[in-house]
DNA sequence: TCCTTTATTGAACGATGTTCAATTAAATAG
DNA sequence: CTATTTAATTGAACATCGTTCAATAAAGGA
């Protein structure tokens, strides 16, 4: 039963990264194989291989979603957010929060290792940029006048401790070693960031 | 062929490690198989299976390993320096070192997940503890008199945004992030932690 | 209606972690 | 010195994994 129209390409491509984003969201990385997840959409394992080059691409391509969520999540935050710096402190939370969260999702970012050597692919480059754009854009307000390079550089400092925080905090071998309620430490951490000497 | 004396059971379990180390050392936690460290000890999977109950086991072992050699670096980089804010910098300068030289064996630490549920076995969970100890210590003499938890706190919230830095700056699908240089953000956020304000 | 095109299948391959009865050598008892 | 117990090692077996590919079956065009 070959080419059943049942569904197009596009949307078995999505259903596909569906059926992955919710194993992945309650059962972890570790949980999702090829097999599973085409008896999850009704298909055989072959499919996917029509669909993507690898396991791995459907893993990035995941991972390229969740991205887009947290760049999101962040961005509402700042927005709604009365001034700069309250607005750092929003977005910081906001990070945390969907870590949290999403532990799955958020922790299949960082552990996932793609099997094949070499640098991810541009597409996914770009989408890690377009986060990471929303961190500059957050702290732009806070040191107007900063130059760009300036602020990108500070912007991946802040951006490493808060995910450091999140790591640490989150289940794994290292996980155990921070019990304390982290909301407190993320906003210190924050409070840190901004009293950053104004001579760079 | 059984009960070769050739090796102690003692014997067997540190080559099974140093196999372990060496292996995980130049390719990877992804490249450790069963299979594989065995006939790097030149004995069949069955007998890895006879001194330790789990690869989860092995790597843990392993991992606790690392923990000692990254305590022992960081307390001789701290004994070295000559003020206690130097400790510090020179502390945070050794984990990094660490992470960038030993990649392999540092992000299995980050990157290994127990296919079993549940907490990690006690004296794993000790041999954290005992790198977090170091980590207090070389802060104690920084803020002298300050309480013992608060000097906890602002040890693991360290250890996080220095460990967060190392992480962005190794490889992973995050990795291509920090492409600076990070000796220099390693200072510079040790700097901002020196300047945690008095009144905690 | 025939033919081309193409998505889907399902069997197959190699490698994985893990278990366990059988084997074999060392240690002990007689 | 021999017989027996003890225990470490083996290797085959099982289920699962990612991945490939010839065969198949259905849709679209002539």
């Amino acid at each position: 039963m070959a080419r059943r129209k049942d569904h197009s390409p596009d949307e078995l491509k999505s259903m596909i990264l569906d059926a992955a984003e919710t194993a992945v969201a309650t059962h972890g990385l570790g949980a999702l194989s090829a097999r599973k997840l085409a008896a999850a959409i009704g298909y055989t394992p072959g499919t996917l291989y029509n669909h993507f080059d690898d396991l791995d691409e459907i893993i990035l391509a995941l991972n390229a979603r969740t991205l887009r969520k947290l760049a999101d999540v962040i961005g509402q935050a700042v927005e709604a957010a009365a001034s700069p710096s309250e607005g750092l402190q929003a977005g910081a939370r906001a990070y945390a929060a969907f870590a949290s969260q999403s532990v799955g999702l958020w922790s299949a970012l960082t552990e996932f290792r793609r099997s094949k050597p070499g640098a991810p692919p541009a597409w996914y480059v770009s989408e890690l940029q377009q986060v990471f754009v929303r961190v500059v854009d957050m702290l732009r307000p806070v040191w107007p006048g900063l130059p760009d390079d300036e602020l990108a550089y500070r912007a991946r400092a802040l951006w490493a401790a808060i995910h450091g925080i999140c790591t640490i905090a989150g289940a794994g071998s290292i996980g155990q070693m921070l019990v304390t309620p982290h909301d407190q430490m993320i906003d210190d951490v924050v409070q840190l960031f901004l009293q950053w000497p104004e001579a760079a």
